[in-house]
DNA sequence: CATTAGCGATCACGATAGCTAATCAGTACC
DNA sequence: GGTACTGATTAGCTATCGTGATCGCTAATG
């Protein structure tokens, strides 16, 4: 390595000794790199004429020299990347989701996350199940999740809280009162809501807790489909509150009485792994939006 | 560059005590290397669970990763293609020449270099005058050179001796006898010969001091052209032997009576200058080729 | 629950490599 | 023939880098 750079100098200064004095060396140091190298290599790499002329190099030493040149370039630009990559300017960054999160808590974070480092690969990785998220964070697939309360092995994943998103009834405006539904509310009244998926469930339960077994009329996979035949008048949604991007004038957002226990909303990494700058980035970000207090030291799973 | 190979290895193998055995050294160097990195980066490249479970690398160090393996390539790279070139079997040799020469020796010598080293890259680089030559190999346009006798400044090209050329008659088979040709049979006859150049210059400064004014009815900078025209009967010509590249039943070579001063055909290079290993062949090859012993110490110029 | 095995970190110590400083030796130029 | 400019060489110091032994930690074992 230093044997290249004594090179290149060498080659550009003409002289060993102009070369040390670029480099900070004396002229013996350069002198000794040189022919420490021409022993590595088994032949002279310059030519030296003696007297007050310059050495130049031998075919050998000029062949040598734009292998050298390009070797020093890449280390270069190998340190130029990968101080960028410390600082969190560039990276890669994938994050796995559920619909919801990616529809009212992600858009925030990503976008402020892009507005500082414009030139970030990030890629999203949707789930409809909390198996999915974990499966891809163990293998590595993703570098970063949303969880939904703690997942995994004990131990195997370090999560922080980032916001309770609780369950509200979603209907037609001008087909509820005001205040919260009861179970009373939902006996025998048409649903819509989502397929089978971890947040299907958690409604599911949490209905037939309240006492109230569901009649879904229509079921899909996207949120906004859902909102969409609620707002058709096709009958009321129990979904996660974060999952209803807009502020919308037909739609009706009611509490429910008594309430499903809400979502906690975590994002989670690999335990015992360094996050990358980014995605540690990410995690002070989300930790900002959702209003939550920064631990300086994650809280284990 | 021992901290790449190091952290490669520990990559691959996933512990330091394997990486350390498969370098070679103990367990404790390589987790001084690493560390060392560690420190040169200013941030740990592994992320160590602790307990008999391997370790892994952080985003940075992936990242490092990366760069490390192309850069080990490289160098890797570097090396074969140095070798091959010590050895010879690649490179470059850019050669300046005559056209006679080309014609009559270049040939065998280039065959010969050739079938010994398929790869290499060789460029003849033509000139009509001694100077070109003379510019070309100092100027470093060329790595050899033939000249006719020593040019350039005293000490400055080494050379070494190939052969001597004579000047001989071409005619038209039927248009002369056997024996050689003297200043008689030359006097008024027309001649075919080359343009202005080195070449010419010496016919006819040979022409003259024979007591013979030539008369030319045609001239070319092509020997090709001048040996076609004096098979179409325009004349004869004096040319060196060398640029003659095939026996032609219809022409007849005759010596000269008295003879013009034969050529001093010399293969020279920068003097002080390391030859690469190609263009010490080439010299090889040319005294082989030309029944010259080989000077273990080439002759100054 | 104590034991064991496998892992990395650390320390002291010796060898080596790499630098400086001073000096030597060759060559061109005046 | 001196002078000035080269690179080479030598001695000596120092920082680096390797080894070997030991320590501390954790998961797996019985």
């Amino acid at each position: 390595m230093r044997h290249l750079i004594a090179l290149d100098a060498v080659a550009t200064t003409g002289t060993f000794g102009r070369a040390a004095v670029l480099l900070g060396y004396t002229q013996s140091a350069i002198s000794q790199q040189i022919a420490s190298f021409e022993r590595l290599v088994g032949a002279p790499l310059f030519d030296r004429p003696g007297g007050p002329r310059p050495v130049t190099l031998t075919p050998l030493g000029e062949r040598l020299l734009e292998h050298a040149r390009v070797l020093l370039d890449r280390v270069e630009a190998t340190s130029r990347d990968l101080d960028e990559f410390q600082h969190g300017a560039t990276g890669r960054l994938r994050i796995g989701t559920f619909e919801s999160i990616s529809t009212g808590l992600l858009p925030q974070i990503v976008r402020q996350l892009l507005s500082e480092r414009p030139q970030l690969d990030i890629e999203l990785v949707e789930a409809f199940e909390d198996d999915k998220l974990v499966d891809w964070l163990r293998a590595g697939t993703t570098d970063v999740s949303f969880f939904i309360g703690n997942n995994g092995e004990p131990g195997e994943f370090e999560t922080v809280h980032l916001k309770m998103d609780p369950y509200v009834v979603v209907a037609r405006a001008d087909s509820v009162g005001d205040g919260p539904i009861g179970a009373d509310d939902l006996v025998g009244v048409p649903l819509v809501g989502e397929h089978e998926g971890s947040c299907h469930k958690r409604v599911n339960e949490g209905l037939l807790a309240m006492g109230v077994q569901p009649r879904y009329v229509f079921r899909s996979r996207g949120n906004g489909a859902v909102l969409a035949m609620v707002r058709a008048g096709m009958g009321m949604a129990v979904m996660a509150r974060m999952a209803i991007d807009r502020d919308d004038p037909e739609l009706a957002i009611r509490d429910l009485d008594p309430p499903i226990t809400p979502r906690d909303v975590r994002l989670a990494w690999r335990a015992g792994r360094t996050l990358s700058p980014v995605a540690q980035r990410l995690v002070d970000i989300a930790l900002e939006v959702c209003d939550q207090p920064q631990p300086s030291t994650a809280l284990a799973s």
